[in-house]
DNA sequence: TTGGAGTCAATAGG
DNA sequence: CCTATTGACTCCAA
């Protein structure tokens, strides 16, 4: 095992592992409407319980977590003491920097979370109870730069040789210099993603059929179309909590409601190379987004639509098949998504009342 | 099999 | 360096 810089990170993990009993155990469901503490983070500070439980058992036990109290608690300790998201990662979450940044960024709202999405959470407020981990970890960032530093001292400024990179095992693999059959990893065009947000939001849910020529139609391959709607799906949804939790946390707090939503209404194109998806603002303004009017009702009642072969083609509309242009960015970013999300509900509706994939029957 | 949840890990920007 | 984004993968449940 070459030194690499986190190979500690899974010790470390483990040695957190040890002590604590996180808030009050007990599954008392309490919507806690409560106008929370300003100040976020209970942190009821677990008492020294030297208990020997595993995380697992911890999550299990947790009480419900404030998931971002907790994440804007950590990316302040992070940024406060210049540490980074691939070191605290590795070695506090047992995650990778993508990972971190994303769960740091969107956290989900505790309740909807699976026992092992709770996990991280869990790490980071154990992590948080203790201010002395902090220093650990800035230990080991020093650690890390001296090793790294000396390093390059002894290379012989040259031989780059095989960088220390891989985790473990993968042994000599002495096979061939190989041309590293490595898949190019995919990046879909804007053209192609924006095509792909218009078929989601006309069918959330889209049958292999419709799968399969959006995929001719676009030129790649099934298996991406398919991923990209998991993906989009996945994190449409997530979108949703997180208004849930910011809406959450705002209430209490009135706000002056200053008339800018800059989210919807105009989304000045021109923007250019970022059409779509307005950052979340704290604006908690939304209060109860009840008073949304859905405009966009998809045929919901017994009429399930589904497209006919070819009517991909709409996608397109003077897309990729006439060669560019397509304005059509005028759409609220959220409204549009909630409205997805009603497809997305109606699709369930329909599998529940056991009539899956509408077909292409005409009357 | 399909869809959801979590992640990984390559990569684009800073 | 660091962080954000995102296509693909792994697990799991229905």
């Amino acid at each position: 095992a070459p030194e690499s810089p986190v190979s500690s990170a899974e010790e470390s993990v483990k040695s957190q592992e040890q002590a604590v009993a996180l808030p009050v155990p007990e599954t008392s469901e309490t919507p806690d409407s409560q106008p929370s503490t300003p100040v976020p983070l209970p942190l009821p500070l677990p008492l020294p319980g030297p208990s020997g439980l595993t995380i697992q058992e911890m999550v299990a036990m947790s009480a419900e977590l404030d998931t971002y109290a907790i994440t804007k608690k950590v990316k302040e300790v992070l940024t406060d003491n210049n540490l980074g998201q691939r070191l605290f990662g590795e070695s506090i979450l047992g995650l990778t920097q993508g990972s971190v940044s994303d769960l740091l960024a969107r956290p989900k709202p505790w309740h909807k979370l699976s026992l092992k999405g709770r996990e991280p959470f869990v790490r980071m407020q154990l992590w948080l109870s203790d201010p002395r981990n902090v220093e650990k970890l800035m230990d080991m960032k020093r650690m890390e730069k001296k090793a790294y530093m000396k390093r390059r001292h002894n290379s012989v400024s040259e031989a780059p040789a095989v960088d220390s990179n891989v985790i473990m095992g993968d042994f000599g693999s002495t096979c061939s210099p190989q041309q590293h059959l490595k898949k190019p990893r995919v990046v879909l065009a804007p053209e192609e993603k924006e095509a792909l947000k218009r078929a989601y939001q006309q069918k959330p849910y889209p049958s292999p059929k419709t799968i399969e020529e959006l995929a001719s139609q676009l030129n790649l391959k099934t298996s991406t179309v398919i991923n990209w709607f998991h993906n989009y799906r996945s994190r449409i949804r997530r979108e949703l909590f997180i208004e849930e939790i910011q809406a959450a946390a705002g209430e209490g707090a009135v706000r002056v409601g200053e008339g800018e939503s800059s989210c919807d209404g105009t989304e000045s194109d021109s923007g250019g190379p970022r059409p779509e998806e307005c950052g979340q603002s704290l604006s908690s303004s939304p209060k109860s987004d009840h008073n949304h009017q859905p405009e966009e009702t998809p045929s919901a009642s017994g009429t399930t639509e589904d497209q006919k072969p070819g009517s991909v083609d709409s996608l397109f509309s003077a897309g990729l098949t006439a060669a560019a242009s397509q304005r059509n960015p005028k759409d609220s970013s959220v409204r549009r998504r909630k409205a997805a999300n009603l497809n997305n509900i109606i699709h369930r509706l329909e599998k529940a009342a056991n009539r899956d994939e509408p077909h292409e029957w005409e009357f």
